[in-house]
Formats: structure tokens, sequence, C-alpha cells
DNA sequence: GACAAGCCTATTGTGCACAATCAAATTGAG
DNA sequence: CTCAATTTGATTGTGCACAATAGGCTTGTC
């Protein structure tokens, strides 16, 4: 046992959250293969499909909570695959908007059936799952609010 | 707005499980930059200083569900810093068994006040972090299982 | 219209995370 | 004892994540 209760507190919810997260990216990984996709290449799909107009890379990442070092090669893979674009905005040279190709667009019908649940999938019910993301929406504007 | 109400509900759970991890590592770590430590390292020592005896890799990644893959290299950081030590078990040589030394023990006293609290820290009362905790949990669990 | 300040993306370097593969050692069946 | 299956850790390769740095663009001010 380790001989600070801080430390003890830390291996109950640090760690938790930390191998949540990773074992939630582990679930998803064989599902989101057959599609080519990464787990974070799929949250970001998911932001572009959930977006009213076409992004910029920077819009994205505050979205995502992604900084441009991390999502850069990350849009270029997608922009390989041919799911979206990376154009500089004429009218401000300085931003490159994301705009999802018509492949990138359908690709949100053949991925309608990967989480066949996540709420299965996570093994929680409903009410479980809205206290979950209650707490964690709080945590993360917390953790963003004090950095 | 995403075609499908999965979807959404992926945007709404999964993605504050990965931005709520992240967030936790970026807030921890210039707290454990003094230390020369990462998050992920500070965790496994977290692992140590809460084992009875000495880990093999294997029981170490089981406890921090890390494949060694990702824990040798961390090992052998940890090591060089002197912080642990890594040797074959004699009557096993598969066996690689991790061992703190006595810089490894003592570093737990000086990181004692690092998380001056991680429930502040994290901007939720005790009920909360309790919930929370049980919620991951299960979550970790039911994924594991379904592997 | 020139200039200083701030904004935005790219680049570089370190450190996880994990899948796939490999090699070595133990174990167990015959 | 012998050999095949299993266990165990290391290695390799790809892909995030983020800090630090650099450089270009725009804007506001004169």
């Amino acid at each position: 046992m380790p001989r600070h209760p801080q430390h003890e507190l830390d291996l109950q919810l640090c760690f938790p959250l930390y191998a949540a997260s990773r074992a939630l990216t582990r679930a998803y990984g064989p599902l989101l293969a057959e599609a080519g996709l990464t787990y974070p290449q799929y949250l970001t799909m998911l932001a572009l499909w959930s977006s009213d107009a076409p992004p910029t890379v920077g819009q994205l990442g505050a979205k995502l909570r992604l900084d441009s070092g991390t999502l850069t090669p990350l849009l270029k893979r997608l922009e390989a695959m041919g799911l979206l674009t990376r154009l500089r905005d004429a009218t401000d040279e300085r931003r490159v908007v994301v705009t999802l190709t018509e492949a990138g667009d359908a690709l949100q019908d053949d991925l309608a059936d990967v989480p066949a649940g996540v709420v299965e999938l996570l093994g929680v019910d409903l009410a479980q799952a809205q206290a979950l993301r209650g707490l964690l929406d709080d945590i993360i504007e917390h953790l963003d609010a004090n950095a």
C-alpha cells in the first residue's frame, strides 16, 4: 500500500479514467478497422459529420480539444483516404478549411451499425450513461478552465 | 447533425471519456514534470508503490492493462532514472522482475503533495468521485470481459 | 502604406499505445 | 526423455498526443 492516501485516491480515480478510455479505444478498434479508421480518426469524422459548415483546422481542434500538431497528420491521412479535403481559405490564407468529400459524408451510413449500441458495449444503462456524461463534461470544463 | 442517432451518442459519450482522460493527463503534466515523470510513468510508479512484492512485467501489465510493448520502453526509462531495476527471475528466466530502488520508493514522499487533491483538480465532490469511479470500473470490467 | 502585435498552421522531437511477429523457456503428454 | 503447445517478454512498425519552435498572414495603429 502507498504511504500517502492521495496516491491511493489517484490509483482509484486517475487510473480508472485512463484505463477506461484506452479500453474503449481498443473496443472500437476492430469495429472501425473494416472502414480503415482508427478511433481518433472516427471521433474526428463524428465531429465533421455534426458540423453545419466545413470548419477550419483550428475550429475542429477546439471541438476535439486537439492541437494542430496532432490534427494535421491525422487529417492528412483522412485526406489521403479521400474522405476530406484540406484547402487554404482564400479570404484568410492562414486558415485551412476541412471539407468532407462525398465519400467522407457517405461513410457515416457505412458506419451506422458500428456502435451496435455504445451503451451495451459499455455495459451501462441509459441513466448511468447520462450520469457519466454529465460527470465527464463537468471534469473537462473544470480542468480546461484551470489549465 | 449526424444522420444516425448512434453517432450522436458516440459524440456524447465516447468523446467525453476520451477528452477527460487527456485533460487529466495534461493537468498532471506540469505537476509531475518537476519529478521528471510523465503521467503514464506516474501511474506505473503508483502501481509499484501499492504492490506488496516486486511484480514481473506481466503482472504489472495486468494491473495497468498495458502490454509489454508499451511497458518495456517505459520501464527502461524509469530504470535509467534510477527508480527501479529490471532483473530476470533466476527461477524462471522468461520473467523480468521489476523492483523499486531506494530512490524509487522515496519518490512517493517527494510526490506526496502533487495531487493537492485530485477531487479539487477534477472539480467534483467526494460522492461524485465515488460514483465516477464505480461507473468507470464497471465499464473497464465489461469492456475487458467482452474483448 | 508601413509596422508591430497577435493569430494560425506546419514542423520537430519525445513518449506513449497497440497489433503483429519473434525467440526463448517451461510444461506436459506420450 | 522428447517434442509440441503454451507462456512470456522483446522487437518492429504505425499512429496518436503534446510541447516547443518557426514562419507566414492579418489586423490595428499610426
